[in-house]
DNA sequence: GTCTATAGCGGGATAGAC
DNA sequence: GTCTATCCCGCTATAGAC
């Protein structure tokens, strides 16, 4: 009987669910192949390594993401303004139900960051994103109502408030002694509360 | 000849520098007797196990971050918006100073959130502090000065902005093909661009 | 395609001479 | 205290039967 598929799939899913939980190192070839309920051998009979494997589910995991903030900045129909807003919405929402990513995405972030960093180079249209969002930013500053601030920084900004608290949400409910479910409260305020306050920061009040 | 002192502090340093690059499950006995110029049987003798000398440099690190911001929370003569900029200031010219520190520290989060909010609990003074400034945070709300926020979500608005652009900085430049150093002016500028967000975002402007 | 068995290596830890 | 040599385990990867 074939399943090559079926085994095929079984595996990218235990590795998934694997890596996405324990890392790369954590990893062994066994606990995917246990998870998948087949045999070690077969992992390295349909990826070849352990590496490949890894890679798939990571470049998988970090496409999503990429493609979410490419959606939103090439959105013609959106302003400044709502191009934040999303932005903020959909990443806090994606963290929130794949509690996982953050911390997966980060940590290979953290442990070859140049590897990343090339190949979201070599995906040229992120580039051309970047310089069209960078434009509309410039025509927003000549029409006077924000203040003048880099595509760059304000990008940071907005990713830095979004990511970093999914990823110290474990050690902050264990430092300061306070259920999960409370936390995930704040961040669920996090979806307007982020937006609202960058834009804050970079409107020019009217009067 | 007696060498405790010298070779146990030729072992920490060795440890602090490579665990500080590699992180812990990378980094191998071998190559912190190598850098120490020791034997791999001398780093047993002293510290008994790998765990125990990662512990003691892992701590040593993080000791030095809680107690910048605890030094600062409990200043009383400075007001809530001094405390912003100082807070701000200290830790992107500390990050700056010792740019392996945030990827090392946070790899050790990721990987083990539990242990390092465990240990910031013990430390009751943590505690203490948090809710000081959150009575601070309270008065001035009062007094019609601020918007209402929790200390959690401020300080949270703080540290993702002053520690996230430190971790993704090897990443960015790559993705964007920026030299570091383009960057780190970047950076450099956001020791007062961060605080002046936050404050314009909670402040309520007087008429 | 799927399994069992094992090669082969790299790692932490330790015994024992000096 | 310091070294060399070695143990022993767990891992990736593969050989080979079915």
């Amino acid at each position: 009987m074939r399943q090559d598929r079926n085994t095929e799939q079984a595996i990218i899913e235990a590795a998934r669910k694997i890596f996405q939980e324990k890392g790369f190192k954590e990893t062994t070839m066994r606990d995917i192949a246990a998870e998948a309920n087949i045999n070690m051998a077969m992992v390295h009979y349909y990826f070849r390594s352990k590496e490949n494997l890894f890679f798939l589910v990571l470049n998988e995991a970090f496409s999503l993401l990429v493609e979410k903030i490419i959606t939103i900045l090439t959105n013609d129909e959106l302003d400044i303004f709502e191009k934040i807003r999303a932005i903020v919405r959909e990443y806090i929402t994606f963290f929130t139900e794949k509690p996982y990513l953050p911390q997966f995405l980060m940590g290979e972030v953290i442990r070859n960051p140049e590897r990343i960093g090339k190949q979201m180079l070599k995906n040229m249209s992120f580039l051309n994103v970047f310089r069209t969002f960078s434009d509309q930013l410039e025509k927003e500053y000549e029409k006077g109502t924000i203040q003048h601030i880099s595509a760059l920084s304000l990008l940071l900004n907005i990713i830095s408030l979004c990511v970093f608290p999914a990823i110290v949400k474990p050690m902050v409910c264990g430092a300061i002694n306070c259920d999960t479910a409370l936390f995930d409260l704040l961040i669920e305020d996090r979806k307007t509360e982020v937006a609202d306050l960058i834009i804050k920061a970079i409107q020019i009040k009217k009067i």
